[in-house]
DNA sequence: AACAACGGGCTTTTT
DNA sequence: GCCCGTTGTT
């Protein structure tokens, strides 16, 4: 049968579609991705070689499976040879490759966002600003918002409008900061993500030798999500499409949401002053969701005035309307959908991953997993903590980082005294004040105590000395030893699976089995390269690491699980049942989008992608008061409820199930009244209920208990340690310590005075 | 130098 | 409510 059969009449014209420039105009649910793998399917068959095509994709997880589809279509293995991957992973790639050119050493490290507000954090303090004023965060995203569009730090010091808003801002010294990081950052021959793409830029412009290379190599390119891609990024496609301008962009305006790093729709518009030339074809028909749902989110993104318009429309069935829930807090809110899932997964026998909830923020997860846990359901978090973002993975990779490039500084800050080794912040600080004297990096220092004269004792000296030569032989072995074994003697021989091995508490215990499934990773890494007769060194690994993400690395055991994720995650994937959870002004449009139309309509776009997200179902809630910052905040319904046209919605007036707090179920609701004042509710409903004792040797504020009420074989329990049973007591009145068994983390001695210990039944 | 307690800041969203 | 960095104690 042939490939092009299974295709509407635009989307064939789209894949047929060869030489020269085009832009694809995708709806939600239209096909897009179809589209794009049948499109280098096609290219394939019609002779075009595999090596010359150039994908770039939102997601490495969806270059994975693209090239996955491409060969069911066309056969064999071709699709390896297609260069494919994320803006950052490619071009990480290749500027390796080219690093000499730029004066970065091939093993340059890739910084990630902590790194990057370390390093940033570091600096502010070395120039005496005011934390408070110059917080990290915000300095980041001006640096940020500074390389993605391409403007370098003498630039950013000669541009005086920028300098201006700085200095309304009350920032003056941005610029200055700015300037040191890119300093430092080349000193530790360290890259963070927005340099992927700068840097790239830099490469292109500066050496048209490089630029002719993948001008020619590159002769077919692809780039997906291109309402997403901000300047840097469109510069670079631009310069490498210009010779035989085969360029294809697909996107979709109404889902553009990532303007808050940097993303651009005018790139779309820029497309058309680039290639007047170029063919335009929409993508219309929407196949995943319900009409109800088609028409809703159509009801919806009719409302923002940037727009490129175009007309989604579908013939599937009408199905049901969205439902809305209204419950009184978060916690309601989370027991009752968790209910709903149960009984649809009942009723229909749905799976369970057929459900997904999304909501705005990540903060957002905690109620619904306490009640899917209650229930027993099985779930899975996406985003929040990554599998690489733990401490334990992030020190052992930074041993991996040091050896492969020991600039590198904050992996050495990370882990010279990690494990404990007796290299204190005394002996670092000295150490640091050298490095800057000589405007040099630590490692520089701590590698030739000769030449730059440090004064710390001769046994702190000793003790660097040997971490030094212990980075050096891992060094000596980067790029010969296989991977694996030379990531499983480092953990051991650093120290780092002993300290793990030792900790015998759960979170100990889940430490060291994390190290293990790294070091597994690592295994499956060089076995995965050696079929594709690439070497796989732990450095290649290295580069991995750094750019995947959390959608990236899927375990078999997450396959069948409810979906909790950010919506802003959730793009380009779909669910029959979508549950889009805090519905409420101030969370969903967030309050920090609400100063301008263009962020508004940002927001706005984000909700259309949820909506669009469901196949058959989709459902909304709010709440009237919800747990914000600890505490308890009322809140009023999203004006994004009433945006959507009353005739596709379904408003259920009824709180479902019996809610928990007792102050609560007494509670009558007016009958469609959104009564505000729920404040008053706070406290009370929350706290444990179990009695429970202060336990204090000091005579607090009530004049409460005396230490004589703690004995041994008490049971009792620790804010940080939970609960544990008193196994000794020592000294008398103030100075009083208590040995405690906790079975969470073993034995410990606590001071009464400052320990807080409640007394438990 | 190491550990434990305390206080401040924080919530957009991610490669 | 949670995480992180700082402070205070041994």
């Amino acid at each position: 049968m042939d490939y092009l059969d299974g295709l509407n009449e635009s989307q064939r014209q789209a894949v047929e579609h060869i030489d020269g420039p085009m832009m694809v105009i995708a709806g939600a649910g239209s096909g897009k991705t179809r589209v794009l793998t049948y499109r280098i399917a096609h290219l394939l068959r019609q002779g075009v070689d595999s090596f010359s095509i150039l994908s770039l994709t939102f997601t490495n997880k969806a270059a994975k499976e693209m090239k996955e589809r491409i060969n069911s279509i066309v056969g064999g293995n071709e699709s390896m040879n297609i260069t494919m991957g994320t803006f950052h992973s490619v071009f990480a790639r290749i500027l390796r490759y080219n690093s000499d050119k730029l004066g970065y050493p091939s093993n340059f490290t890739i910084y990630d966002t902590q790194d990057s507000r370390s390093l940033i954090k570091t600096i502010v303090k070395e120039f005496g600003l005011d934390e408070k004023i110059y917080k990290p965060n915000a300095v980041q995203g001006r640096i940020s918002s500074a390389k993605n569009n391409l403007i370098s730090p003498a630039s950013y010091e000669a541009n005086a409008e920028i300098v201006g808003e700085d200095r309304m801002a009350k920032k003056p010294e941005i610029f200055r900061i700015y300037k040191e990081y890119a300093k430092r950052c080349f000193q530790a021959g360290a890259m963070d993500f927005d340099d992927l793409l700068y840097q790239t830029n830099v490469l292109l412009r500066d050496h048209p030798d490089v630029l002719h290379l993948y001008q020619q190599k590159f002769k077919y390119i692809l780039v997906d999500e291109y309402q997403d891609t901000n300047y840097s990024q469109y510069l670079i496609v631009k310069k490498l499409a210009a010779v035989y301008e085969n360029i294809c962009v697909v996107g979709d305006d109404a889902q553009s949401i990532y303007s808050f790093r940097g993303a651009n729709i005018e790139n779309i518009l820029n497309f058309k002053k680039d290639y007047p030339d170029f063919k335009m074809f929409k993508l219309e028909q929407n196949y995943r969701s319900t009409s109800n749902i088609v028409n809703a989110a159509n009801s919806i993104i009719k409302r923002n005035k940037d727009q490129i318009q175009k007309d989604v429309w579908t013939s599937n069935t009408e199905g049901g309307k969205i439902n809305i829930i209204r419950c009184l807090t978060d916690n309601e809110e989370g027991r009752v959908i968790t209910n709903r899932i149960f009984d649809i997964k009942q009723n229909e026998g749905a799976d369970y991953k057929d459900f997904a909830i999304l909501y705005r923020t990540n903060a957002q997860s905690r109620s619904f997993e306490e009640s899917l846990r209650k229930l027993n359901l099985p779930y899975k978090i996406y985003g929040g903590l990554s599998f690489y973002q733990r401490k334990e993975i992030k020190d052992l990779i930074a041993y991996f980082r040091l050896a492969a490039n020991p600039k590198d500084e904050e992996a050495l800050k990370r882990v010279i005294n990690y494990p404990k080794r007796g290299i204190g912040k005394t002996s670092m600080d000295s150490v640091i004040l050298t490095a800057r004297q000589y405007d040099v990096s630590l490692w520089d220092v701590i590698s030739d105590f000769n030449r730059y004269p440090v004064s710390i004792s001769s046994g702190a000296k000793n003790k660097i000395t040997q971490f030094v030569t212990k980075i050096q032989s891992y060094g000596a072995q980067m790029d010969s030893a296989p991977a694996y074994d030379l990531a499983n003697n480092i953990a051991q021989s650093s120290g780092i699976l002993k300290d793990l091995y030792d900790d015998k508490s759960p979170e100990g215990v889940t430490r060291y089995e994390n190290i293990q499934e790294l070091l597994a990773g690592i295994k499956e890494f060089s076995v995965q390269q050696e079929e594709k007769d690439e070497q796989g060194t732990l450095s290649d690994f290295l580069i991995d690491v750094a750019l995947l993400t959390d959608a990236d690395q899927e375990k078999e055991e997450d396959k069948n699980t409810i979906t909790l994720m950010t919506i802003h995650a959730s793009k380009g994937l779909e669910f029959p049942h979508v549950f889009i959870v805090g519905l409420e002004e101030n969370l969903f449009p967030s309050q920090l989008s609400l100063t301008s139309r263009t962020e508004l309509e940002e927001e706005r776009r984000l909700f259309y992608v949820a909506l669009t997200r469901a196949e058959k179902t989709c459902t909304l809630s709010y709440v009237v008061s919800r747990y914000r910052w600890g505490q308890l905040v009322t809140a009023e319904p999203s004006r994004f409820i009433d945006e959507v046209d009353k005739s596709f919605v379904n408003h259920e007036n009824e709180t479902r199930g019996r809610s928990g707090g007792r102050s609560l179920s007494g509670y009558q609701r007016p009958a469609d009244d959104r009564t505000r004042g729920f404040g008053a509710l706070g406290g009370g409903t929350k706290r444990k209920l179990k009695p429970m004792n202060q336990v204090s040797s000091t005579p607090s504020k009530s004049g409460g208990g005396t230490t004589d009420e703690l004995k041994v074989g008490y049971n009792v329990e620790h804010d940080r340690f939970g609960k544990g049973k008193v196994t000794a007591l020592v000294g008398k009145g103030s100075d009083q310590k208590a040995t405690v068994f906790f079975p969470r983390v073993g034995q410990k001695t606590l001071i009464l005075k400052f320990a807080k210990l409640t007394v438990v039944e």
